[in-house]
DNA sequence: GCTTTCAAAATTGTATACAATTATTTTTAT
DNA sequence: ATAAAAATAATTGTATACAATTTTGAAAGC
């Protein structure tokens, strides 16, 4: 039997998806230029085969783009590409919303998720201030069910894939609690967000629940723009913007 | 210089993943068996790394699954995946739509894209009935077109992505003129509504694009119902229908 | 001095051999 | 005869060697 939770025996492939898609994402790559095979397989200590397994589903992924030529590079995101990622995010989220709306949730995930918003709660109410690393977690968590909740397969998939791409993610800017301005503030209002959107799935209210979500990614799309547009500095502080280019 | 249409020189895995997916689609396998490698790889005159490679990639677009004891196999989909999968484009066009016409669209691709409803008016009204292939390749540029007019290269990825998905194209159901009911009506129906989303991008009707697109997307949908529920006899001559299985 | 041409080096794409797992069959015990 | 256990066969995962391309660099020509 598998453990359930992490620590599964990893196979090659699976390192190094895992070793290079934080290499990327570090930013230890010149965008533009493509990557060697030897050299990184080298460096991650396992043979090219399963490294090119990898770059394969990084592709998939988006993080890499095939070169007519021959080989992978590190795809280049313009800040309008995350602010169209961000915001399609949005739109299939808002749609999950609205088919389990439509098409009733299933009741044991409904109560999930009432818990989670408790936990979310809980995070934001903690005496000596936020306790952040429970939000973000919890978070993550409440985004994931309302993919379950539409009760479809593919729609699971596709929010997970864009849950993926670099600063798409709904925890994406929540990294750094400096970056974004009446931070606690906009955690609050985000929270009672959640609350509006699972409310209108219960009461089977789809069009509200699809409006509610968008409503919501709307908020990540305005802390990304303030953060490029106002902090820059600040914002190397989050993980994948080291991908970020010049129109 | 490369040809710019077609016939370049494709590499093994190429010829692996075209050669794989027809086989998928035409049911050459046992679903919910494990595809063996070495045998396809014979199959095709190939050896085991290309196709390993062409079926990592057929792994993301969702055709097969992995197995968690290794390999791959083909994957299922119930009739509710399909009618899913046909919702979410809908949702996804509807919001390429929305961005085109907020943003603006291209005046050349607008252009081109009325040039595409002219070749389909031609199409639909030949002497001798209509152009059928002319229809299906004219209706698949069009909502191509539809993607690139968003001005997103994110949105043009992703709705090539759903596009590839079994049975989720917008021409998917076109196949067969016998398998529709009205038929002839059907084709005109769908190109008054994609003169109308046209006519909202240009006049800059975000909302209303986005509706009309979904609106659109419903055809497809009922098409496939009536197809499943009315005709499953006749649903056979649909490629990829070898997929469906029951709940 | 700059471009073009050709050769050398480096890198990717493919095949294959081997190791690690998983599936199947045979054997053995109850 | 059935079930458990062990051995065997088959299959996947990984590494590596080789072939085909592409890139780089040097030499030659203008």
């Amino acid at each position: 039997m598998e453990a359930a939770l992490g620590s599964k025996h990893l196979n090659q492939t699976e390192k190094a998806l895992i070793g290079l898609r934080s290499m990327i994402m570090a930013g230890r790559f010149k965008t533009g230029q493509r990557l060697p095979e030897i050299a990184v397989s080298e460096q991650l200590g396992i043979s090219r085969t399963p490294l090119r397994q990898a770059m394969d589903r990084l592709v998939a992924e988006g993080l890499l783009d095939r070169i007519s030529t021959g080989g992978c590079r590190v795809a280049r995101f313009t800040k309008e590409d995350i602010a169209d990622a961000i915001q399609i995010r949005g739109v299939i989220e808002g749609t999950a919303a609205r088919m389990a709306a439509e098409r009733g949730a299933d009741p044991d995930l409904l109560a999930h998720a009432k818990s989670i918003l408790s936990q979310i709660d809980t995070a934001l109410s903690e005496s000596g201030g936020i306790d952040f690393d429970a939000y973000v977690s919890a978070n993550r968590a409440f985004h994931d069910i309302i993919a379950h909740l539409s009760g479809s397969a593919l729609m699971i998939r596709e929010l997970e894939r864009m849950a993926q791409l670099p600063l798409a993610s709904p925890s994406a800017f929540l990294s750094d609690q400096e970056l974004i301005p009446d931070f606690q503030e906009s955690l609050k209002h985000a929270q009672r967000q959640h609350r509006t959107i699972l409310e209108a799935i219960e009461n089977r209210e789809g069009s509200r629940a699809e409006a509610l979500a968008r409503e919501h990614a709307r908020l990540a799309l305005m802390n990304f723009n303030y953060l490029t547009e106002q902090k820059p500095a600040l914002a190397k502080n989050v993980p994948g913007l080291a991908l970020l280019t010049e129109k």
